[in-house]
DNA sequence: AAACTAGTGGGACACCTGTTCAACTAGTTG
DNA sequence: CAACTAGTTGAACAGGTGTCCCACTAGTTT
């Protein structure tokens, strides 16, 4: 009964701060991670600038927390793709089709962990999630299949056509092994 | 006997052209692309600014040149492997050992590629290479393989440790098939 | 009610940016 | 030799940037 009002400062603010978030992956699905800065953002929010700089001090927070909160929503999406050739192949489809945007921002923070080690546990997050759902295949099957859909994701992201689930499913189908 | 003398106007030109290629390529390995600007290679060059502009007007026709240079460059290099699982191996993991800036700058210009199509070609010349030397194999496992090379690269470049020669191996032998 | 404080937002600072320009130097050509 | 022109350079323009700051509003706490 001391319940406080729904939406006071506190809960108002969090609601900003993952708006803040949201806005920075639209601005990188379109313009890429160099497009963000915090006046681009602060516009695709529709707030003031020091409204980002308030939630986050520098480009750095914002950048970091935005990649490793899409990293998170990525992996959750993830779950409800099946072991099987198929769903798998789907899934690749539709990564470098409808979500081609999200796909595409996933990879560049692969390359900004690449420089930036406080990034790698959320880049690396995608490849344990493979593990466990793929963790039942032999090591080395495993890494040679975790590394080939990373490379038919980034090789549909440079496609002239990006690849359908027909096309992909052979070739994902002869890298998982029946049992 | 009319020749001109070797280095007269257009020869240092071309070399100034070359100079400021590589000075760009270094700021790209060092910085990322995102670190490239006319003031930062030209200080890299140790040239003024107004000649990185002479040369190449806009930063996107330094940054295009630099990039496809670079990955010709790239696809000469790999020209020494042989197609067995060692070779390949000992490749990946130079590539993302002592190599690893010329490879992530090769990354940078996979994403680059994914939202300009004019880069497209340069960035797929590593894949033509690769079906120019292991185009033997089935379409499907090719497919599998060339995936898997580009997986092993960039997650090789997101890990704490950079994987060996040794560690790969047994991953591309399962990709390679004995015939 | 009074005191506190999280959030708001406009404005400013110093700095870096891409690109242009006009004056100049020095190979090249007739 | 004179005419030409590729290359060189410092300066400047207009605009974008990260970040800070201060006056302010409105929930929250005592």
């Amino acid at each position: 009964m001391a319940r406080p009002p729904a939406d006071g400062r506190r809960a108002r603010g969090e609601r900003r701060r993952r708006e803040l978030l949201a806005a920075t992956l639209r601005v990188i699905e379109r313009d890429g991670v160099s497009g963000v800065s915090h006046r681009s953002v602060a516009r695709e929010a529709d707030v003031p600038v020091s409204s980002s700089t308030y939630y986050y001090a520098t480009l750095d927070d914002l950048l970091i927390a935005t990649l490793t909160w899409s990293a998170r929503e990525m992996a959750l999406g993830f779950g409800a793709v099946k072991p099987t050739p198929g769903s798998v192949a789907r899934f690749l489809a539709e990564a470098v089709g409808p979500n081609r945007g999200r796909t595409l921002a996933e990879y560049e923070l692969y390359l900004l962990a690449a420089r930036r080690p406080e990034l790698r546990p959320a880049a690396r997050r995608w490849i344990t999630l493979l593990s466990s759902v793929f963790g039942t295949m032999q090591p080395a099957a495993f890494l040679g299949f975790a590394a080939a859909l990373d490379g038919l994701l980034i090789q549909g992201l440079i496609a002239d056509f990006p690849p359908t689930a027909e096309q992909m499913e052979p070739v994902v189908s002869l890298l998982m092994p029946p049992r």
